[in-house]
DNA sequence: ATAATTTGACCCCG
DNA sequence: CGGGGTCAAATTAT
């Protein structure tokens, strides 16, 4: 019990330093982008995705940290297990930023006419241990053994693709078996709409209850979801081939446990639709803020 | 029943 | 022609 205690304080711990390193990393972003000279476009288009990934991730940090501190006051509701916050070594790297060396100037100039050819400059692409989750819905689509890399790459488009004509897609690409490592190249940007409910979008200044994020626990009524939310995760839906079924270890210490908390795996809540897709036809979707920079790039088009 | 994944074929492009 | 990306029919999951 007091076992309990000490591991819903620790796990308070974690996701307070997570999101004091994510707020680090989005302050990186933040200053390497006004010591580099880039066009809107580029900051639009680059910066901004990465930047605002990070924003969620430091709510994400809040709202755990909020959920543990009001789940450690009334223990009876669930256990809060200390979710191995394994910190998300995620490592993004920006192709089109990258050659702040002058490796490449023109690329200010290409930035729009990359209609010419089908396979576009990646929008950005980022490491990480896990896969990653990015608040939308993909749909595998293919996969690929390239010529060389040792492991499969995968294919995934943006599931709105037919019904919206949203063009994103991505690529999953192994890079690393033991410690297992991903790199996730984005190509185009989403212009589809998902419904997005309103209590979800950021609203920085409210004051009162501000967990914002905590809406899901309202949204969803029976921890079940929670459950289903983190174990589809390191499972079975998303990247059914290439998933390592034990994440580096991270749930090791998990033995069944129904942790509440949504790890940086949960981060988006893309998957929680996997749940409401079939039932709620036109359910508040329940993730995104993407929204928030929906400003539809001038690319293509 | 519908939706997602699997997987070999197909289709460019260099 | 080969490689990488996509399609689509069959299969599997929900």
């Amino acid at each position: 019990m007091e076992n309990q205690a000490s591991n819903g304080r620790k796990a308070i711990e974690e996701e307070l330093n997570k999101g004091r390193d994510t707020a680090n990393q989005l302050l990186e972003i933040l200053v390497h982008k006004s010591n580099t000279r880039h066009t809107d476009a580029e900051v639009e288009g680059l910066v901004l995705p990465f930047a605002e990934d990070l924003a969620r991730k430091v709510l994400i940090s809040f709202s755990n940290t909020l959920l543990l501190l009001s789940t450690q006051s009334d223990v009876s509701d669930g256990v809060v297990m200390p979710v191995a916050v394994n910190d998300v070594s995620s490592s993004l790297i920006c192709p089109n930023l990258e050659d702040k060396d002058g490796v490449r100037k023109g690329s200010i100039n290409a930035k729009r006419r990359r209609i010419s050819n089908k396979r576009n400059a990646p929008t950005w692409e980022k490491n990480s241990s896990h896969l990653i989750e990015d608040g939308y819905i993909w749909r595998k689509y293919g996969q690929k053994m390239t010529i060389n890399a040792k492991y499969l790459r995968t294919y995934y488009r943006c599931t709105h693709k037919y019904d919206q004509g949203c063009p994103a897609t991505k690529q999953v690409q192994r890079i690393q078996e033991n410690p297992p490592l991903y790199r996730t190249t984005y190509y185009g940007h989403h212009n589809c709409k998902i419904s997005l409910s309103p209590e979800i979008m950021l609203e920085p200044a409210s004051s009162s209850d501000s967990s914002v994020f905590l809406s899901f626990s309202t949204t969803f009524p029976t921890k079940e979801k929670y459950q289903f939310s983190s174990s589809v995760l390191s499972s079975t839906k998303q990247e059914p081939m290439e998933v390592i079924p034990d994440d580096c270890g991270i749930h090791n210490q998990l033995p069944s446990a129904d942790y509440n908390l949504l790890s940086d795996y949960e981060l988006d809540f893309n998957c929680l639709r996997h749940d409401t897709m079939q039932s709620m036809p036109s359910s508040t979707e329940s993730f995104l803020f993407d929204k928030v920079c929906g400003s539809d790039m001038d690319f293509d088009v």
